[in-house]
DNA sequence: CTTATGACCTGCAAGC
DNA sequence: TGCTTGCAGGTCATAA
């Protein structure tokens, strides 16, 4: 479950079973899921097996568990990542990759699940800096709901940029949590094409559109996120609603909400962008 | 430095 | 029915 709502959702699925919890157990299913990790998986495993964690963290699209000592348990989901929270030895579920057996705060013990289908996702144990962000996660911008993120900032950065803004929605060093689909809600709801250079967005503009952007992922986080299929889901294996609110991402063919052209669908940069070919013309 | 492109994977839906 | 093709919520290394 891919975006900064899908993965906020997670985060808060794990709070309570794994806050405080200690690793009684650890298995690699599958090794390709251990990514970026400075050794095998059976390093993997005994760099957590005992080990106590603190609360699940994110920035952007990347989750981690603290641990006891300057260390932590990197997760990212990729296209297809789940973190599923099951009782020990439940019915399996599909795409399983690693398996980890906690004692949670309140001495119950639940088996938490990375299934991925693509495996585009993974783990890691990386040491982490001062402020306990892990080396891996210190190049990613703030997101936009972190309370010290600036908008200001990041539009001067966005204004002196040649690149499409919609590629600077999706780099992460500069706003991070944002994909595909908030990308093209966000550019809809601001009215903007997707091509406009970054340095040709007005700085009043440049600030609408990142309040849209902010709006945008607190709707759909409220919503539980956005899922299409079985593959985004919370810890629980349910999906989220805001699928329902999509005005432009998925929407080609139909009309559009605001003035009722067609929505179209384009080819860009090996993925596809959504937009109202009326209210978001490039000039 | 910035920017663009392909690699990494599995599986599903649509079209023939 | 079976085959092929296109498509999918991301990130990173590499090249220009």
């Amino acid at each position: 479950m891919p975006e900064l709502p899908e993965v906020e959702v997670v985060r808060l699925g794990l709070l309570p079973a794994l806050t405080d919890a200690r690793v009684l157990s650890v298995e690699v299913l599958d090794e390709r899921s251990i990514r970026r990790h400075d050794g095998d998986s059976a390093h993997f495993e005994a760099s957590l097996v005992g080990r106590r964690m603190r609360e699940p963290r994110r920035r952007g699209k990347f989750l981690w568990v603290p641990l006891e000592g300057a260390e932590a348990l990197v997760v990212h989901l990729g296209m297809s990542g789940q973190m599923l929270v099951r009782e020990v030895g439940a019915m399996p579920d599909r795409h399983a990759r690693i398996r980890l057996v906690v004692e949670s705060r309140d001495g119950r013990e639940y088996e938490i699940r990375f299934a991925d289908q693509r495996i585009f996702g993974g783990m890691a144990v990386r040491a982490v800096d001062g402020e306990g962000v892990p080396d891996q996660v210190a190049h990613i911008a703030l997101d936009p709901i972190d309370d010290a993120f600036d908008p200001a900032a990041v539009v001067a950065r966005l204004r002196v940029r040649s690149q499409s803004v919609k590629a600077a929605l999706l780099d992460q060093q500069l706003i991070s949590g944002i994909g595909n689909i908030y990308a093209d809600e966000a550019l809809w709801r601001a009215r903007l094409h997707y091509l406009t250079p970054g340095k040709r967005v007005s700085e009043r503009r440049g600030l609408e559109l990142l309040a849209h952007v902010q709006d945008v992922l607190d709707r759909a986080l409220v919503e539980g996120g956005t899922s299409f299929d079985t593959q985004y889901v919370n810890v629980n294996g349910e999906s989220g609603y805001f699928a329902h609110s999509l005005n432009a991402y998925g929407q080609h063919g139909k009309p559009c909400p605001r003035c009722g052209a067609i929505i179209v669908r384009e080819k860009w940069s090996n993925r596809s962008s959504h937009r109202c070919p009326k209210c978001q013309r490039r000039r």
